[in-house]
DNA sequence: GATGAATGAGGGTTCATTCAT
DNA sequence: CATGAATGAACCCTCATTCAT
């Protein structure tokens, strides 16, 4: 052990964290095929055979990435539903906080999402279990009798899912809106739609 | 040659439309890079050089391909929009039928859709432009006091994307929705949102 | 035969003789390996197979190219050389004459000239050629006197072919000397080279 | 390792030079166009893939021999103008022997000067700028009385690069003459011409 | 006399991956 | 921990040339 106490091995797990930082980044702009191993290497100031020392092959490091958005995104939402049954009023506040925290994920992510959520063919079923989870919360929302019984929520949990993948990348991504803002949008529209209620 | 003679010139012409038509599966089903230009002449029982006689490069054909989607989906945008002021009460249905007529035409045409809506570098160009084509006519309606004037229509027409992005994968091409059921359950939601409206 | 008398056969002479000609200009410009059946043709105004009714292959336009180019070359060279015996003071004339025709030759011819005496594999061997009749010339003329006998010929003859192929490339086919002038120059510094004679 | 050990990173130099060193005698053999790396490389022993870790292309490789070429060229003529003013008897001579040198250069490198001399896009300009080279050494002699003022110099330069070209082929690389010998007799040729001279 | 349609043969190039050190 | 050197396996593309009409 040296002087600096740094654990033996640490060096491999830099240079493994370097190489997965670096290609998250290039998968994410050029996609999986327009990547290639050499550039990656290179920007990261090695030679090719050392890419080979952590990961097993492209698709291996690509699948990493993917897993680790899967992961943190999994973190997120089993988190996010530790509070069971409150009053009805925080609702839609709770369902806002947990949207803005998906975004806001997003935004602090933004290239293992592109991979993970955009790019991937893991994508298409990230998406779906997404929706599922959101399937889920909704039914039982619904069974509480917070929202009416005649709704397909199958379809919303899609919509959302759907207003999500768009908003991230049209408003996120772009520094148009902030999650909480976007967040707070989207629910008010989910909640009330487009024709206006009659007010006494 | 008698009136029934094959026309002229028309055996290029299927030939190239062949090819279109397999690399159009070939395409959708494995991505631009796993599809080999040899695969598609296999396919269509030509030789490689036959391809590069009907199409400059396998870009080319990709990029015609994108093209040919472009160009139908404007056609079927432009025409949607003619009748321009109606009664108040048909709005949702013509908004229905709107709807219901883009998702039959991805029905239709399931491997331009997957190429140019899903898969190309200009899918996000394409779908922009729809929102921001569905953005002007909400706005349109909105001015004729159809909608409420509070409500943010760039984020809706985003969100309506969304929910054809999505919809159209998991519900349209695993046959578990019709285009015009989708459409129909679609535009309900959206103009009447989650919260049950007090009914006296 | 037709009314306005052509020959029969005669649009077909003309077709292969403008298939030469852009053929030699294309040749010409671009060697023969950067030159395509496809761009000559299509500057013809033909199809690709019209070219192999006047042309076995492009091996054979070419050689046809150089062949005529030989052939012109050796008429000339033979005319040339039809006065034998002479006073002694024309010769110096004469020789500036044969060569201008030359020159005035390549002038003429240029793109059969490019392709013949500089480009083809033929060239070293008509550039030979051409060395051994001058050489021949030479020595017929020192056995007559007029040169002293010490003088080696064949080099003398290789100079000169050296000094015609250089010439006009950077005189000639630049405009920057006409034939004659440039004919005149070479003779008289072949005749008396670059140290001043004394004179009483 | 130790002090007779192999240099580090020297079997690639070794390999890039084993390439260079076959395609030069590819290229100058047949060609650049009847040249395939694929030739070049199984010669050499490697496979395809290898030539492109030392050159990007065939045409890359192609111009570093150009290069080469024209590189040593330069060293050689930059060498034999360092001596200025001697007396004018020894004028003579010192043409003579960098004409010499020249050809003993075309013979140590022969392909290299079969691809940069002959066969090369680049080959007009490197006889150009030899021409300039002499056109300006003569011109200086001239200014200094060695030669005649009336003498075309430019024309000369033109004669003698155009007499090199012509005897390195016919003379030199069919081994009929050395270096010095050709050197001496055009050098010879070129000062006192044909015409012999009176003596008292 | 001419052409629409098609192909055999081959060439250059790229990239993920490995071996020996 | 790291790399210099090398390759297997493909893929895109071009061009001269031909066949049937």
């Amino acid at each position: 052990m040296g002087p600096r106490g740094r654990k033996k091995g640490s060096v491999g797990v830099e240079s493994k964290e370097c190489l997965l930082s670096i290609a998250a980044e290039e998968f994410a702009e050029k996609g999986y095929y327009k990547t290639t191993i050499s550039t990656i290497v290179k920007r990261a100031g090695f030679s090719q055979p050392t890419f080979y020392l952590y990961f097993t092959s492209k698709e291996h490091i690509y699948s990493e990435l993917v897993q680790s958005f899967q992961e943190k995104l999994k973190q997120l939402t089993s988190a996010s539903r530790l509070e069971p049954a409150l009053d009805t009023n925080s609702l839609p506040e709770r369902i806002t906080t947990s949207l803005s925290s998906i975004f806001q994920f997003f935004t602090d992510y933004p290239h293992l999402t592109k991979i993970g959520f955009y790019e991937s063919e893991e994508a298409t079923n990230i998406k779906q279990a997404m929706a599922d989870q959101i399937h889920e919360n909704l039914i039982s929302e619904q069974q509480n009798n917070y929202f009416s019984s005649h709704l397909n929520m199958e379809l919303i949990a899609q919509v959302l899912v759907g207003a999500i993948e768009r908003l991230t990348i049209t408003k996120l991504f772009s520094n148009e809106a902030t999650s909480a803002g976007l967040a707070k949008e989207i629910v008010d529209f989910f909640l009330y739609g487009m024709v206006p209620r009659e007010t006494k």
